[in-house]
DNA sequence: TCAATATCATATCAATCATTACAAATTGCA
DNA sequence: TGCAATTTGTAATGATTGATATGATATTGA
C-alpha cells in the first residue's frame, strides 16, 4: 500500500517535503505576503501541480497550520514529556519554545501561530477555531503531565493543573513575541529557573 | 499656529481620525491583506490625498504602529500607573489589556502589535525595531514603577522590578493572543488574583 | 471679482495577483 | 509497441494590486 507504483508521470515532489517548504514561507511572509510564486518556488513545484495536490492557496495555509500544530508545535511539549524531573521539565518545555523560536533553519523567528497565524484569524474562514484548539489542546496537554505529578505524589493534591498549565502557555507566548522582535535567546533563558518555580510553587494561591 | 487658515481648498478629514481609521484595518486585516481600497474608504478618503497626507501604504503603516504604540498600548499602563494599591494596580493592568484586546469599538480582537505587526517583522523595513523599542520601553515602564514600590517600602529592596515586569508584560502576550483566537474575557480574568500575586511576591527566587 | 493655491474626484497606469488551459513528458499495462 | 493515465512545464486568464495623471472644485487673499 506504501508507495504504490501507479500509472502516470511521477511526482517530482514529497508531500511532506512541499508542505513543509510551503510552512516556511508563509511562517516568514504570513498569509497575503506569501504569493504563489513565492510557494512554488519554494516548495519546488509548478503551480498546476500545487493545485492538484493542495487545492487552493487558502487549502494549503490551512494544511500548513494543522501540520505546524501536529509537529512543530509539538516539540516543547515533547522535551516537557520526555524530563522525568518536573522542574527540569518545566524549565526544559520553555527553553525548547525559545531555541524554536529562535533557532529556525530557516530563519524565521517567533511561532507560526502567534506570530503570523492569529493576523488572519478574523478573516481567513476556520482560522479562528484552529487557533482556539490548539490553545485548549495545549492546556490540556501541559495540565495532563501536573496531574501525573500530583498522583505520584511530587505535586500536592491540590495542585492548580489547568491553571499552571495556562500559566506556562502564555508564558511561552511572550517568549516567542519577543524572539520574532529579534530578542537574544540567551537574555530570555536568563529567567527560566525563577520562571519555572512560580509555576510548580504550591502556595501562591494562598498567601 | 494652531488649525492656522491656509489658502486653498480645505482637507475634509482630521488627520488623526483618518490615520485611527487606518489603524483598524490594518489591525482587523494584517499589513498585507488591508488593500488601499479597504484603506481608502474605511479612512473616508481618495487616494491621491491618502499619499500627499501620509506618502505611501508602507509609511502609513509605520505611522498607524506609531500611533498604536503612543496611545492605544498605554491604556494598561495608564490603568497600572493610575492604581495606588500595587496589587490592584497589576491586576488593573492585566485587566485593561485583557479588555483592550476583546472589547475594540471596531470589533478586532488581540493586540495590533503581537497579533498583527509582528508578521511583517521581517518583511517590512524597521518593523522589527520598532517592536523591539515597544518591548524595551513597556518593560522599562512597568519597572519603574516596582522601583517607586521600592522606595516607598512597599516593596523590598532586593525586589526584581524588571524581572518581574518581563514577567507581567509575557503574561500579556498570553492574554492577548487568546483574546485574537476567539477566548472569553472574563475565562481570562479567573486568574487575575494569583498572577498578580506571583508577580509581586519576595520569595520565589529562593526556596 | 479674480488670481493663487490646495484638495477633491475620476479615470487610468503597469505590475502583480491567484488560478487555469493546454500540450509535452513519463509511467504501467496490454 | 501503443494506449491510458497522470504529472509536468509554459503561457495565458481576468481580477486586483499600489500608485498617478488629469481636471474639476473649493477656499483664501487681494
Amino acid at each position: 500500500m506504501i508507495d504504490a507504483k501507479k500509472v502516470g508521470r511521477p511526482k517530482k515532489f514529497k508531500r511532506e517535503d512541499a508542505l513543509a517548504a510551503a510552512l516556511n514561507v508563509f511562517w516568514a511572509k504570513g498569509y497575503n505576503g506569501a504569493s504563489m510564486k513565492d510557494l512554488t518556488a519554494a516548495m519546488k513545484i509548478n503551480g498546476p501541480s500545487l493545485y492538484a495536490e493542495f487545492g487552493d492557496k487558502q487549502t494549503l495555509y490551512k494544511l500548513t497550520i494543522d501540520e505546524y500544530a501536529q509537529n512543530d508545535a509539538c516539540a516543547p511539549l515533547v522535551a516537557f514529556e520526555g524530563e522525568d524531573d518536573i522542574d527540569k521539565a518545566v524549565q526544559a518545555f520553555m527553553a525548547a519554545a525559545i531555541d524554536y523560536a529562535t533557532l529556525q533553519n530557516s530563519g524565521v523567528k517567533g511561532c507560526f501561530l502567534s506570530s503570523c497565524v492569529a493576523t488572519t484569524a478574523g478573516e481567513v474562514e476556520g482560522v479562528e477555531a484552529k487557533l482556539q484548539n490548539a490553545i485548549i489542546e495545549t492546556d490540556k496537554r501541559l495540565a495532563n503531565r501536573f496531574d501525573l505529578e500530583i498522583t505520584k505524589g511530587v505535586l500536592p493534591a491540590n495542585f492548580p493543573s489547568l491553571q499552571r498549565a495556562r500559566l506556562m502557555f502564555d508564558l511561552r507566548q511572550g517568549h516567542v513575541f519577543r524572539a520574532r522582535s529579534g530578542c537574544d535567546a540567551d537574555e530570555m533563558k536568563q529567567d527560566l529557573e525563577y520562571r519555572s518555580k512560580i509555576v510548580l510553587q504550591a502556595d501562591a494561591t494562598s498567601a
